[in-house]
This record gives C-alpha cells, sequence and structure tokens, in this order.
DNA sequence: TAGATATTTAGACAAATATCTAATTATTAT
DNA sequence: ATAATAATTAGATATTTGTCTAAATATCTA
C-alpha cells in the first residue's frame, strides 16, 4: 500500500498512467509528453514499475512500457472500507 | 487529487483514517495510539483536513476529529478509469 | 567495427517532508 | 486570577524526493 500511494503521490505519474492507459508507449514516447529531461521520466518510470503499476519489456532498441492494472484492485477496496458504514 | 494522495501518502496518516472509521475521535485520543509526539500527531491531522479527509470540531477543551468519507468518491472514479478498459 | 539512437545509472542539489522540543493559545476548574 | 489540561504553532533538523547534467549500457545499421 506504500509504496502504491507513494508512486501514485505525483503528477507526472499520474499523467503517465493516463497515457498508458490508453496504450502502450515506449520511454522516448512518453518522455515526448513532458517538458522535462528523459532521464527524469526514467526515474518516474522506475518508481511505478516498483509499484508495479506498469510493466517493461525491451522491444529491439526501445523499451515498451504498459500498465498493470490488477494493482488497483486492492487499493479500491482499501478505499472502499471507509464507504461500507454508511 | 494532488491533496488527496499527498495526505494518503503517510502509514500514520491511512492509520489514522481508519482509526477514524470507526468512530470519532479527540486528537489526543487519536495521539495515544500511536509512538509519536502529539505535535507530530497534530500535524498529519492538519494535512487530512487540507485534504478534506477529516472534519474537526472544538467541544470544549477538546477537539473531536471525524472522517469524511466522501472526497473518496473522486478517488474512486479516478482508478476505475483504469479497469474500463477490460 | 564505428557511429547513431534509446534508455538507464550516477552524482549533485534544491525543495519538500516527518519528526522533535519549546512556546503559545484555549478551555476548564479551583 | 491561577493552575492544569488539551491542542496547536514555531522553529530546528535529518531524510526523502524531484529534477538536472554527465556518463554508461544496449541495440541497430552502414
Amino acid at each position: 500500500m506504500n509504496i502504491f500511494f507513494k508512486a501514485l503521490n505525483d503528477p507526472t505519474r499520474r499523467e503517465i498512467l493516463e497515457l498508458l492507459n490508453k496504450g502502450d508507449l515506449t520511454a522516448g514516447e512518453i518522455a515526448d509528453c513532458f517538458s522535462m529531461t528523459k532521464p527524469s521520466i526514467s526515474h518516474h518510470l522506475d518508481l511505478l514499475r516498483q509499484a508495479d503499476l506498469v510493466v517493461s519489456i525491451r522491444e529491439g532498441q526501445y523499451i515498451k512500457y504498459s500498465i498493470n492494472t490488477t494493482v488497483f484492485d486492492g487499493v479500491v477496496v482499501w478505499l472502499m472500507q471507509f464507504k461500507k458504514s454508511t
């Protein structure tokens, strides 16, 4: 839970997730969507990967990133606990 | 969204929410549940209040805190966007 | 093999964060 | 009024975080 909220506690990383939700992208394509250096984006991708929110596979010269939505289930359950008691 | 994830990006604050989900508590009662000074807890409560996740009202000498679960709705919607496409 | 492209890693640095102690404000009760 | 209790605010400090530049790694192509 910790690493998840840490990963989501940044607007750039949340935007990356929204981008990947529309389709897979390479690291470079993701970086092109932001006014930030590639190393910075790479670092954000690393945090998202640590939280298991994205998966990466090398495709030749490129590294392609995909969103992993299964992680959200646990968090939604955690959030829903607060709505039960109504 | 920013302030919400910021507020939730701390285990102590998440635990405070879980406590308040069982019932209202005063600042002191909350602090007693943690091995941390009262000023530190007060600071966490302040962040939770900024995120509108808790509400506080003074009751005489005490200040009572309640959880505000309405905020979760928006976040669950945000999280659910990632599950739609399945 | 050399050079070009894609990406990450390393190291530095400023800004944000979590925590503490000490001081302040607010309320109650003697 | 004074003292006691509840809670916050202020200020200090160590740690974490986001960003950058420079360097390193990996792949492709001529």
